[in-house]
RNA sequence: GCCGAAGUGGCGGAACCGGUAGACGCGCCGGACUCAAAAUCCGGUGACCGCAAGGUCGUGUGGGUUCGAGUCCCACCUUCGGCACCA
């Protein structure tokens, strides 16, 4: 008999599928039924050279869903692009290689070969490249309908720079103080940026987490995200010049007359203010400067709280004290008002800074019972609290006094109730220069002046330099960024900064309902038919950062009445990382395994098959080398097992076979088989268990002397039929070999309830829990057959004798449980 | 510190609603085939006691609920992930 020869068969099937187009799918025509449209989407990958483990269990995770849907009578959208800007390949250009377009390129090119090599389900006639002027000319169109409506802006702000990479990140791109990327410390500087008003969005982002199936711990990461707190926003005047206003945020206004000190950010406009023609302004100005020059790091790792005092007073609204303002660095600008109300006696941080200063600490809530803890840093907040030393709003509870202290602020016009989030703007401008150019110009006359949208899109100039340099490198480009203002035709500059890739991707799947669309991103009515995705697929580590990006871009794009619906996701299903020999599979730490080699060795097939055997499939899970061999024995079994059928009984696939002679168990199994993985995959997205059921079947086929001919190939035809999702390549081959013909086209097999049922059943038999023997009895058997068959085991009678049954517990088709005492 | 997830054989994991713990796979041990090896096939494989029948123990730890707990409740331990001076 021939071998399993995997390249061969591969090659084979390949080159049919696309003769045939089975992939393509086209948008639905006018009048057509929409009602079984599918999108089934996986995050497109970073094209900064071959694909990773990673990636193949990724996309093999879509195209079994893929596939098992279109057996399923799903029209299913399957499409794939590429992340393709990005530093990756401008890294590798400053480092001598080639111009990134080149290099993107080459990359696209060597990972679509992969991806085909893979045998995966997608449709090669949407393909696109974040990178490609007729996909990023609608990046800089949706850019503009942004800015005019006000959601994308540029102003001078407090934001992370970072000193390797040379350009300002987004607050989501800085972990622990670092750079996601490069790892170095972020610098905190004060440029002028542009930005998205993501924060116009809060509680929308917030609020219709509730309307998308995703895994809670991605619906919690962004609810931490965009940290939404309750509290009021308190007005107080300095003492010295009642005009000169300081409003503070805070989340406890029941404590407000345990103020005893006031405190200012380093980045503050009134901190230099405040201390001018004091004795203090020297120290302050010192300070400022002092920390401005420290990393996010150093501020945070500070043992003791900084600070100096401003010289100046403020007055505390609801009691007229008067209390210092200091300046010091634990307080952030970008949070609240950028100043704060200190009450020590109640704030863990507030009481560090009094202590390290010498600041007084006054307790203004307390337990019911009046116990005052002296020393305390801070008193747990909860509903046996009431407020003391609080004048009229004594003996308040918390949260009463909360509400009461809010209405008299708004009654006197003082302050008022107000929601704060921990969200900010999203910074999009780089210093960079493979990305999406921005598309403004700046006028000495007009200000800022968009790009006129017949002159879109702004295509990327060719440069000498790619080295950052503090600034974008398109500034070097000096004929590129001189142009006439399209407003009023003076000397103008063209912006030189380019777009964050994080929005590129924030559409993308947008973009692929209506890929080559011409004179829009996409028609509304195409993408409205297609989405939201129905099920997205990805790495967790991207929960926050573009899962949180393109929620913001869909509802915008909603209000802006480009699309129909608000959220992109409806299901999303995030995918656990692949450890090797102990550590993540990354190729920074060098453990990596090629997918190119497994396909090679293996094929295409064993390597989808094992890379969703692993383990389930939202955990990490642990590569094995070894691993990957057992399934490839189990296709070669199932090979040899198929062509053995067909050798000895020749062809046909039957619909159904008969549970009779010594057949009958087997053709039981396929019936469980078709059950078990079609809710598996369907459902649970169990797709190793699934997997298990096959390897069940099988070997139940294996054993099965004495089968006649029909059941066979039925249970054969089963097995094969199952496996399609996972191992496409050898299923259709051997589908073929059994008589069948295409078996992308065949329904997905049903489960006869009938046959899920057996004559006869094994019950358990326990004494007072033990485990203590077995029984078989007819499926129909009543209640007390079954007991009384129990009671003759022979194991089961001897624990009894002797012993009082008190109590009988049947558990239907599983166990009997005798209790005696 | 706060939020979240997870702890089951030598290993990856299964047990979906509280009902026979360890499916499936890897590895290992033994056997068949072979001059030999590979491949393949067959059998065994949680620990301990026992010739066997069988028994005792066993799902991170300690309690609890229940006829019955990997699963539910309480308290802890460990690991991983996220956030982290957010007032």
């Amino acid at each position: 008999m021939e071998r399993y020869d995997p390249a061969r068969i591969e090659a084979r099937w390949q080159e049919i599928w696309q003769a045939e187009r089975i992939n393509e799918v086209p948008n639905p025509a006018p009048g057509e039924d929409v009602s079984k449209l599918m999108y089934v989407l996986e995050m497109l990958p970073y094209p900064s050279g071959e694909l990773h483990m990673g990636h193949v269990k990724n996309y093999t995770m879509g195209d079994v869903v893929t596939l098992f849907r279109r057996r399923n009578g799903w029209r299913v959208m399957h499409p794939m692009g590429y992340d393709a800007f990005g530093l990756n390949a401008e890294n590798a250009a400053i480092k001598g290689g080639e111009h990134p377009a080149i290099a993107t390129r080459d990359n696209i090119a060597a990972i679509r070969k992969q991806m085909k090599r893979m045998g995966w389900s997608i449709d090669w006639t949407r393909e696109l490249s974040t990178a490609d002027p007729g996909y990023y000319h609608w990046t800089q169109w949706l850019f503009l309908r942004l800015f005019e409506a006000g959601l994308a802006y540029r102003r001078q702000a407090p934001v992370k720079w970072c000193p390797n990479d040379q350009t300002v990140l987004a607050n989501e791109q800085v972990i622990d103080g670092h750079c996601e990327r490069c790892g170095a410390e972020v610098e905190a500087r004060s440029l002028e940026q542009w930005f998205f008003k993501i924060t116009d969005y809060a509680q929308r982002l917030l609020d219709d987490l509730a309307d998308v199936h995703w895994p809670e711990r991605v619906v919690t990461m962004q609810r931490n995200w965009i940290g939404r707190s309750e509290g009021a926003e308190v007005l107080f005047r300095a003492e010295h010049d009642p005009s000169v206003e300081i409003p503070v945020f805070t989340t406890r206004p029941d404590t407000l007359f345990g103020a005893t000190f006031f405190v200012l950010a380093p980045e503050h406009p009134l901190a230099a203010a405040l201390a001018a023609g004091t004795e203090q302004e020297e120290a302050v100005a010192d300070y400022v400067r002092r920390t401005a020059a420290l990393s996010e790091v150093e501020r945070a790792s500070e043992k003791e709280k900084t600070g100096v005092f401003t010289g100046r007073n403020v007055v505390n609204p609801v009691n007229g004290e008067s209390i210092p303002v200091w300046v010091a660095d634990y307080v952030l600008m970008e949070y609240g008002t950028g100043a704060i109300m200190a009450v020590p006696a109640h704030d863990e941080r507030d009481f560090e800074f009094a202590q390290a200063h010498g600041l007084p600490v006054r307790q203004v809530v307390a337990p019911r019972d009046g116990a005052v803890a002296e020393d305390e840093a801070y008193v747990a907040h909860s509903d046996d609290e009431v407020l003391v030393n609080s004048g009229r709003f004594d003996g308040m509870s918390s949260p009463d006094g909360k509400a009461a202290i809010i209405e008299w602020l708004e009654s006197e016009g003082l302050g008022a109730g107000r929601i704060a989030f921990r969200l900010r703007d999203w910074l999009l401008s780089r210093q960079r220069y493979w990305g999406c150019p921005i598309p403004i110009i700046h006028c000495p006359s007009c200000g800022m002046v968009p790009v006129p949208d017949d002159q879109l899109p702004v295509v990327l100039p060719e440069i000498e330099d790619f080295a950052p340099k503090g600034r974008s490198p398109l500034a070097a480009a000096t004929e590129w960024v001189h142009v006439a203002c399209p407003r009023c035709g003076g000397d103008a500059e063209r912006e030189t900064d380019t777009m964050d890739t994080f929005v590129d991707s924030s559409w993308y799947f947008m973009r692929y309902a209506d890929p080559r669309n011409d004179h829009a991103p996409f028609d509304k009515a195409i993408v409205d038919t297609w989405l939201p995705v129905d099920q997205y697929i990805g790495g967790v580590e991207h929960a926050i950062l573009h899962l949180m990006y393109a929620r913001f871009f869909t509802k915008a794009l909603y209000d802006l009445g480009y699309v129909g619906f608000t959220e992109p996701f409806e299901n999303l299903f995030t995918q656990g990382m692949i450890h090797y020999l102990g550590a993540k599979m990354s190729k920074s730490k060098g453990n990596i395994i090629n997918p190119d080699d497994l396909v090679e060795r293996y094929g295409a097939d064993t390597t989808r098959l094992y890379t969703l055997f692993l383990g389930p499939p939202d955990q990490d899970a642990e590569w094995q080398d070894t691993g990957v061999a057992g399934q490839h024995r189990f296709l070669a079994r199932l090979w040899r097992l198929v062509n053995e059928i067909v050798e000895a009984h020749g062809t046909g696939i039957p619909a159904a076979a008969d549970a009779t002679g010594a057949g009958a168990e087997m053709v039981r199994k396929a019936h469980w088989a078709i059950d078990k993985v079609t809710s598996d995959i369907g459902e649970r997205f169990s797709f190793n268990t699934a997997q298990s059921a096959v390897h069940e079947l099988v070997g139940v086929i294996q054993d099965a002397d004495g089968a006649e001919p029909e059941q066979l190939r039925f249970a054969a035809g089963t097995a094969v039929s199952l496996i399609h999702p996972y191992a496409p390549h050898i299923a259709c081959e051997l589908w073929e070999r059994l008589g069948g013909e295409r078996l992308w086209e065949e329904p997905w097999p049903q489960a006869d309830p009938a046959m899920l049922a057996h004559d006869t059943v094994t019950y358990a038999v326990q004494v007072n829990g033990k485990l203590r023997g077995e029984v078989t009895v007819a499926a129909d058997a009543p209640e007390d057959e079954v007991v009384a068959a129990a009671r003759e085991v022979p194991n089961v009678q001897a624990h009894l004798d002797g012993a009082t049954i008190r109590k009988t517990i049947v558990v239907p088709a599983r166990l009997v449980n005798f209790v005696v005492g």
